[in-house]
DNA sequence: TAATAAAATTTGTGATCACATTTTTAGTTT
DNA sequence: AAACTAAAAATGTGATCACAAATTTTATTA
C-alpha cells in the first residue's frame, strides 16, 4: 500500500482536520473504484500511507463503517463492503426512492453557470463511454450526479444517498470495468431538460428513470448470468 | 451526567466490546429521549459516566455523527441533532420510501410467535396512550416498528431506517410530551392484519398510511403553529 | 516433503498523554 | 450591577503505548 495511495489523492489543506482529510481521501478512493469489493485495509496500513497517527483513522474509518462502505468481518479485521444481489437491490430501491427527490430539493438552486457544468459534464461522459475510459466513465457519471445533488441544502437524503454511493461504487467500477462503458450508455437529455425548464416533476421522473435502467442493466449483466463477483 | 446515565442502560455483556456497548447504549438514550435535542454532550462526560476510556466514546460519536444522530457545532462541540421542518420534511419521505419496503422485505420471517409479540406490543401502546405514558408511548410504538423490521434480512435499507428514528427520536419525545399521547393515537389493525394475511403489497400500503398519517400529525401540531422547538 | 506446532508479527482495541482551541470562572474596572 | 479582562478549566484532536486476539512465519516432527 506504502505511499502509492498518496499520490491518488488531494493534498491536505490548511484548515482541513486530519480526521477530515482521510476522510474525504479515503471515499475517493472508494467512489473511483481504487479499493475493491473485498478488499482488506488496516488502520496502520492506511495511517502510515497517508503519514498521520491512527488516531484519526480510526475515527474515519468507524464513520465509513456505519456507512457502510466498510465492513466489519467475523474477526473483527476491516474490508471495503462487497455487494451481492439482494444488497444490489436495496441500495437499487433505496436510489429510486432517493436521489429523484434529492435533485428535485436541488433545482431552485440550479442556475445557468451550474447548468452549463451539469452539461459539460455529460458531454465527458458521452466521450468517455465512446472511448471505453472506465475511470472516467466512473468519474463523471459521479460528477453528473453530484453537481445537481449538491446543489441541494439537504441534510438527510444527501448524506443518506452519499452513502449508499459509498457503498456501491467499489463494485460499480468493477462492473463497468467488466462489461465494457458501452453497455452503460447514459441518456442524460431529459435530465438536462427538466433542469432548464425548472420542471421539478419532470426531473424527478427523469432521474427516476436513469437510474432505474442503469440499475436494470447491471442488475441483468451482472446477477442474471449468476457471474461471480 | 455523571453516574446518571449508567442507571438507564444495559449492563454490558461477557463479549460486547466495549464500543459496541457504548454505541447501543448512546443509541438507547437517544431513542428514549433522554438525549433531548440540541442537548450538549462530550466525550469525557460520557466516558466518565459510563466508567470507560474516551477511546470507545469517540469512536462511537463518530458512528453517531455519520449517522446523523448527533452533531459537531462550529466550535467543534458535539451536541444532539435537531430538527427544524426541513429536516423533518426529508426524514418524512425517507421514512414513507423505505419503511414499508423493509417491512415487507420482513414478512417471510415473521412467523405465528412473532405477530403474537406485535399484538401485544400493539396492546401496550394503545394502553400507553390512553394512560398518557408518553415514555411507554414512545418505548412500545418503537417496539412496534422495530419488531416488524428486525425480522428483515436488510443490510442497506435496515441500517438506514435505523439511523432516521437515530435523528428523529429525541424530537419526537420532546413532541408527544408536548402535544400529548391521545394525539398520536396510533391504528395498527390494518398492519398486523396485512402481516396475518402475509400481505406485503398490503403491509406497505398499511405501514405507509400509519407512517405518513403520524408525521402529518407532528408537522401539523409543531411546524404549522410556529411553535418554537 | 507434508503436516504440525511454536514463535513472531500484525491487527484492532482500550488507555493515556499532550496540545490547541473554546468555554467558564474569578477578579477588576466602570 | 454590568462590562471587561485574565486565568483556569474543559474540550476535541492527534500521538503514543500496551494488551489480547488473529495471522503469518519459522522450526520441528512424521
Amino acid at each position: 500500500m506504502q505511499n502509492e495511495l498518496l499520490l491518488k489523492v488531494a493534498k491536505i489543506r490548511g484548515d482541513t482536520s486530519v480526521k477530515e482529510w482521510v476522510y474525504q481521501s479515503l471515499c475517493e478512493l472508494l467512489l473511483t473504484g481504487e479499493f475493491t469489493p473485498g478488499m482488506s485495509i488496516t488502520l496502520r496500513g492506511i495511517a502510515e500511507a497517508f503519514e498521520v497517527s491512527p488516531m484519526p483513522v480510526r475515527e474515519t474509518v468507524q464513520r465509513l463503517v456505519s456507512e457502510g462502505a466498510l465492513e466489519l468481518t467475523e474477526t473483527r479485521r476491516i474490508c471495503v463492503a462487497e455487494i451481492n444481489e439482494d444488497k444490489f437491490d436495496e441500495i437499487f430501491h433505496a436510489r429510486v426512492s432517493l436521489e429523484p427527490k434529492l435533485a428535485s430539493s436541488a433545482l431552485p438552486s440550479i442556475d445557468d453557470k451550474a447548468l452549463k457544468q451539469i452539461i459539460d459534464v455529460d458531454e465527458r461522459l458521452m466521450r468517455s463511454i465512446v472511448e471505453g475510459d472506465v475511470e472516467e466513465y466512473v468519474r463523471y457519471n459521479r460528477q453528473f450526479h453530484f453537481l445537481i445533488y449538491h446543489h441541494s441544502p439537504s441534510v438527510v437524503l444527501l448524506p443518506m444517498v452519499n452513502s449508499l454511493w459509498l457503498q456501491f461504487s467499489p463494485f460499480m467500477r468493477v462492473v463497468v470495468g467488466r462489461v465494457g462503458t458501452q453497455v452503460m450508455m447514459d441518456h442524460h437529455e431529459s435530465v438536462i431538460e427538466s433542469i432548464s425548464e425548472n420542471d421539478a416533476q419532470g426531473l424527478q421522473k427523469a432521474l427516476y428513470n436513469n437510474i432505474f435502467n442503469r440499475m436494470i442493466i447491471v442488475k441483468d449483466e451482472i446477477f442474471s448470468h449468476d457471474t461471480p463477483t
